[in-house]
DNA sequence: CCAAGGTGATTAATCGTTTAATCAAGCATA
DNA sequence: TATGCTTGATTAAACGATTAATCACCTTGG
């Protein structure tokens, strides 16, 4: 608020009271010894001069800059922005800066991001790591947000765990035939959660993959899903490995004239702002990304405390929340497989958010 | 890539050839008098030593961080992605780290988030304000990415131009009844577009404006909107003032088995990802991100020079950008009005994508 | 031949904090 | 009374880059 007038330095403080700067500094701290009374005398002159302590010189002095990185892959991800505001809300909290690099979808963007992080002194960096990309050692403290797939400082939600809920969703709503729609092989996420639905699923139902990028490398890109045949051939389950091919399927769906749920039901993954609000709205898996995010900087902040008592780099299998548990969000886009006769019960449960 | 050594010096660089800090320091900074070749071998030393500047030492020395904030309103804004794209995108090409703070939707918070960040140092910020709020004087450079008819330093697609395009494409299809669905009143950006969106449709043609607060207010969120009446009361278009809005229409739309663009248009504003996807894909106004993002850096950069010469705090109405145009991306989801005979040339500049 | 001016480099102070080392008392113990 | 320990504070040296001031040397011009 008080504009212009450059914020009071420790010395000033000093200077103020006659006393040195380094007890100054002791007294803010907490560290060195210093008399009650003058230490609270300190703060309070601190605070009427308005000390606002400068991280500069603290960094220079510490080596430490209090500032973490964190490294995104291509935008295009529409969960982006729940990842970043729940870092930057975690990392707010454990007293760190949020500096962000953009890897634009390829990998050698990535590289260059970490190292443009690296130049700028960051403590320390949380990489969503592109697709199909590896993070190697880069000499700071990282922790990795994938899949628990990945192997090193990972924290992640349990895909796996996850996709079998929603198997078992589909199941319990009394369907026999679920097409499963993935974009990418490489992804770890996509395969857990592949892998985690057909077990859900269990082995009396018959399912089997669309991978849109196989299709879309034969029939271009943007192409339709063609799922009305798939509705004639039999099947009533449509589960989408992410919400935007939850909302391309349902969207085709329902041009082709076919009523979702009634006729079909379709599910997504993330939970992401349109599926709440698209109608029928989306059942879907919402990720516990406050919990993500707070694991990843309490592990990230370990690893930093780790990499100045032993010398050496980090890394250590800290994080206990490798396996961040999601939340089924049952909504209107699913439904009882139709001429299936199933409890009224699990229709019940669903919310109108 | 070299693990664990920590970087180089000056004073080390210095030590290796035997000369001065400071002229190690005018041959990097290409500042003092150097000799030409002293120089290049101080510049090749550098290199082979592996030397990387500390930001932090020099910070502390000329009081600035080269970090920008990047200041930004409730997450929930899908959009927020790509300007955070750009703007580091932008940053990083002008020699600045970004770091991010979030306002968590509410007014208060964004304050907080902005003493945070000045406490970091920043030399300067963009703020995307949160509805309906003012940036007060926080003797801190600024740039403020809004709309035009915010006052100050800001920088802002032409969004009254862009609906003006809109409502020509609305006219140009033949349609002389359109809904206007906007969701706050108290938007700046939002109500350009809507004067735009009645400029473009002129004079003969009916509009109306759905306010989705003044609907969710009286009928609970996530109400519908009630299109189908609409459509029976001779509506052919839906203008909606974002994507997230023009997908909710289309998918009430289709629900209601009424065909878009058959029997009803639907455009929004944003091109956000899932807008190309969708069945059918949506007719939507593309923001010109990447040269908001320039404009907004390079008027921060100013803002944050003139804020060292001359004393007293910034903002300049520097930015010549000050309305970046639109650009009308038609895709599948507008089509002449039923009814209605247009000439084809209007429908042939779809694209696919 | 001497003063003036230019060139290429060095010296040393500075930015604001932290922290190891030091110091002056005060008080108890032997 | 001399010794040792504790407490509360100070001194001073970093951290690494920038930069004004200074200096030594060399070239020119008068």
């Amino acid at each position: 608020m008080s504009v212009g007038r450059p914020p009071a330095t420790m010395t000033e403080i000093a200077a103020a009271l006659g006393v040195s700067s380094a007890t100054v500094s002791n007294a803010l701290s907490g560290k060195g010894r210093v008399s009650a009374e003058l230490s609270a005398k300190i703060r309070q002159a601190a605070e009427e001069l308005g000390y606002v302590p400068s991280h500069a010189a603290r960094a220079l002095r510490t080596g430490r800059t209090g500032v973490i990185g964190l490294v995104l892959p291509d935008i295009s991800n529409p969960l982006f922005p729940q990842i970043a505001q729940a870092i930057e809300q975690a990392a707010a909290a454990a007293g760190y800066g949020v500096l962000i690099a953009d890897s634009r979808g390829e990998t050698a963007q990535q590289t260059a991001a970490i190292g443009r992080l690296i130049e700028r002194g960051v403590d320390g960096m949380i990489v969503v790591p592109r697709r199909g990309s590896r993070i190697g050692d880069i000499g700071t403290p990282v922790a990795i947000i994938d899949s628990p797939s990945t192997p090193g400082n990972t924290v992640s939600s349990d895909h796996w765990e996850g996709g079998m809920q929603m198997g078992r969703h589909f199941a319990s709503l009394g369907h026999d035939k679920v097409l499963l729609i993935a974009q990418s092989r490489e992804s770890n996420v996509q395969n857990d959660r592949i892998g985690g639905l057909k077990a859900g699923l269990g082995d009396d139902i018959c399912c089997e993959t669309l991978w849109v990028e196989d299709l879309e490398a034969s029939q271009g890109a943007g192409s339709a899903f063609g799922l009305a045949d798939r509705v004639a051939d039999g099947f009533t389950g449509f589960a989408a490995v992410y919400d935007l091919l939850a909302l391309r399927a349902l969207t085709e769906l329902q041009r082709d004239g076919i009523d979702v749920p009634l006729q079909a039901s379709v599910s997504g993954f993330d939970d992401l702002v349109w599926s709440s609000v698209v109608i029928p709205s989306i059942t879907t898996l919402r990720q516990n990304l406050s919990t993500i995010a707070e694991c990843a900087v309490e592990a990230l902040g370990h690893a930093i405390a780790d990499s100045e008592t032993l010398s050496g780099t980090s890394i250590a299998g800290r994080p206990n929340c490798e396996r961040v548990p999601m939340m089924l969000v049952a909504r209107h886009s699913t439904g009882p497989a139709s001429g299936s006769v199933v409890s009224a019960s699990v229709n019940a449960r669903k919310d109108s958010g």
